[in-house]
DNA sequence: TATTTGAGTTGATCGAAATCAAACAGAAGA
DNA sequence: TCTTCTGTTTGATTTCGATCAACTCAAATA
């Protein structure tokens, strides 16, 4: 069940304060946020489906979305996991209007939705616009680029290393911090099964990695480092 | 050895037909051609690499540009193999001004280059700008997010059969094409060893295909798409 | 014509992760 | 408290592709 609602205060600080509108001028940001429509999703709820016309883009306020592909088999590979402040779905804008891939919420989440349309009008009027949406497709396109990479140059352990080392604090010695979602959402994203994801845990612990439950904690960081 | 030159005619037309220039009206792309500079490559030459200070990004005239990581390791994973009318590391105009990969000549090439302050400059002015280099960015976010979905999705000839499709006209039930590049530039973009590839081509016998030198031959276009 | 060089193929082996199956743990509900 | 359900772990097996090595073939060179 979707609900759509007005913003509320808390949530437009959110807003303002993601990736895309934080790069704008206050007034043009307060300007994009007035036309912004919030959707309340359920956990598991599907938010578009791949070849559907996209009508919007997203930044998630609340709550965690997985991005993915459906094959024609039945199977999925996700190519996201998109966090408050977070776009995604931007390149709708430019690709013909239609979706290439299923959004799914993985907990209860609250979206802030772009209207495509009129995104494209106040892009051709303001410059700045263009500017911010350009600065939010880079950052994606940066991810995208570096989890090809990923995958092709690391095993799994190695990649859940690099997970770790990207949730710890830079120049600490030790550090412990608490996954946001679930681990076999953080399996998907990675490109493992939850299995295998639970096996690379096991094989990070001979580098000073501990799990309990959803807590990690890195005994050396520098020994992750080179693992 | 690089070589900077003016841009000649011939250059200058396939420049105005990229993806990134065209999507400008004609007075526009004008004035972008009329501040890029060319530089020719001979094959295997460094384009930059990671971590350097990114001074501009490309379209690339003739020739194939390959942009992979080098791991710490010294290995090397391909990210994009760019060919003529393609625009690579667009991104470097909002991530810092740091090359993130690293990019090499496959063969003889020639770019044309645009200096990354100055085009910040131009798409502060003129909002199209932003709009087509938007577009450029989409593109490329697409064919990454592409990319991970089919590596994590298929299998070595899998993807072999969907590279081919990509490349045979839409409606027909055989076709022939050659390879624009060597099958291990092809392997590589595609995250294979050549030896990989080589056995993915066997295994497409049994689709129809079949292989002489650079000239692949597809008997059966509907037995490829269901391998 | 003989030779060298580089791209590509083929064969054998190895290793990483998927898959299948079963056990386990913690949270929610009866 | 006991049961149920879901997420996670562990074990056994299989599969895919990397790797190493040898070989083929064609083009370039002498």
């Amino acid at each position: 069940m979707i609900k759509v609602l007005k913003l509320n205060v808390r949530e437009k600080e959110i807003l303002l304060r993601s990736y895309f509108l934080s790069e704008l001028p206050s007034a043009t940001a307060a300007k994009l946020v007035d036309h912004v429509t919030v959707a309340s999703h359920e956990a598991r709820d599907p938010i578009f489906k791949q070849g559907e016309k996209a009508d919007y883009f997203y930044t998630v306020l609340t709550g965690f979305v997985r991005v993915f592909r459906l094959s024609k088999d039945g199977r999925e590979a996700d190519i996201g996991i998109y966090g408050p402040g977070e776009t995604f779905a931007e390149g709708v804008m430019f690709n013909g209007g239609t979706h290439r891939f299923c959004a799914q919420t993985a907990e209860a989440v609250t979206l802030a939705r772009y209207e495509v349309d009129r995104l494209k009008q106040f892009a051709s009027q303001d410059p700045a616009i263009g500017i911010a949406l350009m600065a939010s497709l880079s950052r994606n396109l940066d991810q995208a680029l570096e989890c090809v990479a990923d995958d092709r140059l690391h095993t799994a352990p190695q990649r859940v290393a690099n997970f770790i080392l990207q949730n710890c604090p830079d120049n600490v010695s030790s550090a412990r911090f608490r996954l946001p979602f679930q681990k076999s959402l953080l399996a998907g994203k990675l490109g493992l099964a939850p299995e295998a994801l639970s096996r690379a845990f096991s094989a990070l612990k001979s580098a000073g990695v501990s799990v309990h439950g959803r807590v990690i904690e890195i005994g050396d960081v520098n020994a992750l480092k080179n693992f």
